[in-house]
RNA sequence: GCGCCUGUAGCUCAUCAGGAUAGAGCAUCGGCCUUCUAAGCCGAGGGUAGCAGGUUCGAAUCCUGCCAGGCGCGCCA
């Protein structure tokens, strides 16, 4: 409607500026909006306001010309001006009952559309490392990455979600120490615990998988680990858990890696399960040591080296990322030979536009926010369009204990796991809590408050619209012998009067335009917001008329009105991975 | 110091790419269950939109400066 709205403004200036000569620039951006008060009718468009300066015109003369210009057809009742020019629009009731019908045939697929054209589009997100369990921190993450992805998909793109692994760098060989370490505690608990190593609990448990499975295999003694390693580690951890990685990898030799894949494998799997029950599922799990295997990681070097890009300083090898927008040039590979992660990250995006994706969105944590000029300087150096690069950030989760922040970090094991965080509070309310705000909303959850007044989460509202629903229909069916009509006649659609009804269809008609924008805003939280409101609309529909009346006719356009809310609320409650219980 | 994000009712947030009278929830107060689920509805109070300028017919929204909070600024990832 709105679309059609515009079309018909557009026509309207093309032929006064035939008739009248009207000198204004082609492409004039023409907004319609939703009037905010019904009394405004339905839409309002600016286009006059707009065009005063240009023209050199009063608003309402301008204005007046327009709606002169404008075909009215079937579908509008009125058009008029308000204020200081605003042009208002007012939609047939008929036409916009019509949605009834509409939502009913589409069922699932109501809101539907392909206004992407297809196009193959990439998006990577959570991509937490995999040296721990999921935490809070990357349960908003998920939630919002899983939510943009079904909103992307609504509007027609192809989408390839994808979870980076990063296999291959010095975190990894942290977590692979640390569980060597737990598992030397198993036959010799005086062996030493470094400050900087993983101190979850999770580590334990491998290791003592780890015993299970493969006995006194990669022991050894407490000599042969300790000799010649500084003696603690309280004046520079990282030197001195650094010297216990090369010991493990000297000592170990090949069992090394076995080691390293143990500890990655059973993370990796428990985030998989982890994000699987939280609804959050993607197309490819993509490992950052397949690029380094298969060369991507050296090809991406020598093309830089063939554009003259990289110089080597200090040792190591720098890419003039400073060329292209950076603030300053960035390692490539270090001082020791070994590439930087950002190595491997140019050859990963580069990779991705290689296997022909129009569009890639990395969803990014506001801790990496600073990342995004020197992977978009990377693109361009290559010869990629970085337009073709999306990068939201998501802001941080903070959690409280009432008062009390609560600390996080996978290294000192400090943290609540996305699975408490799920049990404690449910997957639909931490699904839905998770994607209320804007991702550039940093957001405070009250740990105490979300499990003692859990019922007050807005999630519960909506759900609780649809389960009144349900209800409805049960009581129905039990009073009546004939089978409910789902479609209607445009006479039995025209009872539907009441302000609280045309409310809620009109409501009912925004339902495409919120997925609309909030796919191409990349923002789930647009439709939280209108899935409250058509809750809204429907607590107070159902509190001051009757579903079940005996007026048959009148009864059918009722129940075919709450079908159709009903259908919407549990397409846009799936959109966002939270479920539409029939009872509450 | 520099960069990014944020600042709206007592609290948590909306305000749909600059529009018409800034709205919800929680909290406070007052009403509504012999009729479809009261996890609901109706109403009241509560605002200098951080502060100060600027652009505009029009600013919570855009620009500048300042103040406050968060996050970055590694040969970590």
């Amino acid at each position: 409607m709105k679309q059609y709205i515009e079309q018909l403004l557009k026509e309207a200036i093309t032929t006064l500026r035939q008739q009248q000569q009207w000198s204004i620039t082609t492409d004039f951006p023409i907004q319609v909006q939703r009037a905010r008060e019904r009394q405004h009718g339905d839409y309002a468009s600016n286009v006059a306001l707009m065009l005063a300066k240009q023209l050199k015109q009063a608003p309402r003369e301008i204005a007046t010309a327009l709606i002169a210009h404008i075909n009215t057809d079937s579908k509008l009742a009125k058009v008029d001006i308000a204020g200081p020019g605003f042009i208002n629009f007012y939609v047939r009731d008929e036409l916009k009952q019509t949605i009834i019908n509409d939502i009913l045939s589409a069922q699932d697929n109501f809101g539907r559309c392909d206004i992407a054209d297809s196009k193959k589009l990439h998006i990577e997100f959570v991509s937490a490392n995999p040296t721990g369990p999921m935490h809070v921190g990357h349960g908003r993450h998920a939630a919002y990455g899983m939510s943009v992805v079904n909103l992307l998909r609504m509007i027609g793109y192809q989408v390839h979600a994808e979870y980076y692994i990063n296999d291959a760098g010095r975190q990894m060989d942290i977590l692979a120490a640390s569980v060597w370490l737990r598992y030397l505690q198993q036959f010799d608990a005086t062996i030493p615990f470094p400050t900087n190593a993983y101190h979850g609990d999770y580590v334990i448990d491998i290791a003592k998988t780890l015993v299970a499975q493969q006995q006194r295999r990669f022991y050894y003694s407490p000599e042969e680990i300790f000799t010649g390693l500084p003696n603690d580690d309280k004046d520079n951890g990282d030197t001195y858990i650094d010297a216990l990685i090369a010991q493990a990898k000297k000592l170990l030799a090949k069992d090394y890696a076995e080691v390293h894949q143990f500890g990655l494998q059973i993370i990796l799997d428990d985030i998989r399960q982890d994000l699987e029950e939280f609804g959050v599922e993607f197309d490819g799990w993509f490992s950052e040591r397949t690029l380094v295997e298969n060369g991507k990681v050296e090809q991406t070097l020598q093309q830089l080296q063939a554009k003259d890009l990289l110089y080597r300083q200090d040792g190591a090898l720098w890419f003039k990322s400073s060329q292209f927008g950076d603030e300053k040039d960035r390692v490539f590979q270090r001082e020791n030979g070994q590439n930087t992660y950002f190595a491997s990250d140019i050859a990963y995006h580069l990779d991705k536009l290689e296997r022909g994706f129009e569009r890639v969105i990395d969803v990014l944590g506001a801790d990496h926010h600073g990342y995004v000029p020197r992977v978009r300087a990377a693109m361009r150096a290559l010869g990629a369009n970085d337009q073709q690069l999306d990068t939201p950030i998501v802001q941080f989760a903070v959690l409280f204990r009432g008062k009390q922040k609560v600390q996080m970090s996978t290294r000192s094991g400090e943290f609540v796991t996305l699975r408490e965080l799920r049990q404690e509070v449910g997957n639909d309310a931490t699904r839905f809590f998770y994607v209320m705000r804007k991702v550039s909303q940093h957001i405070d959850f009250d740990l105490e408050l979300a499990k003692s007044h859990s019922n007050e989460n807005p999630v519960y509202y909506v759900q609780y619209a649809h389960a009144r629903i349900c209800s409805v229909f049960k009581q129905y069916k039990q009073n009546q012998n004939r089978p409910f009509e789902r479609k209607i006649d445009s006479t039995t659609l025209a009872l539907l009067t009441r302000e609280s009804e045309l409310a809620l269809i009109d409501h009912l008609n925004d339902y495409q335009d919120t997925l609309i924008q909030a796919a191409q805003r990349l923002e789930p939280c647009l439709l939280s917001n209108y899935l409250r409101e058509l809750a809204a609309y429907f607590h107070s529909y159902y509190n001051t008329e009757q579903f079940l009346v005996d007026d048959a006719p009148l009864q059918q356009a009722r129940l075919n009105l709450i079908t159709a809310v009903k259908q919407v609320i549990a397409n846009g409650l799936s959109l966002l991975g939270v479920s539409a219980p029939e009872e509450m």
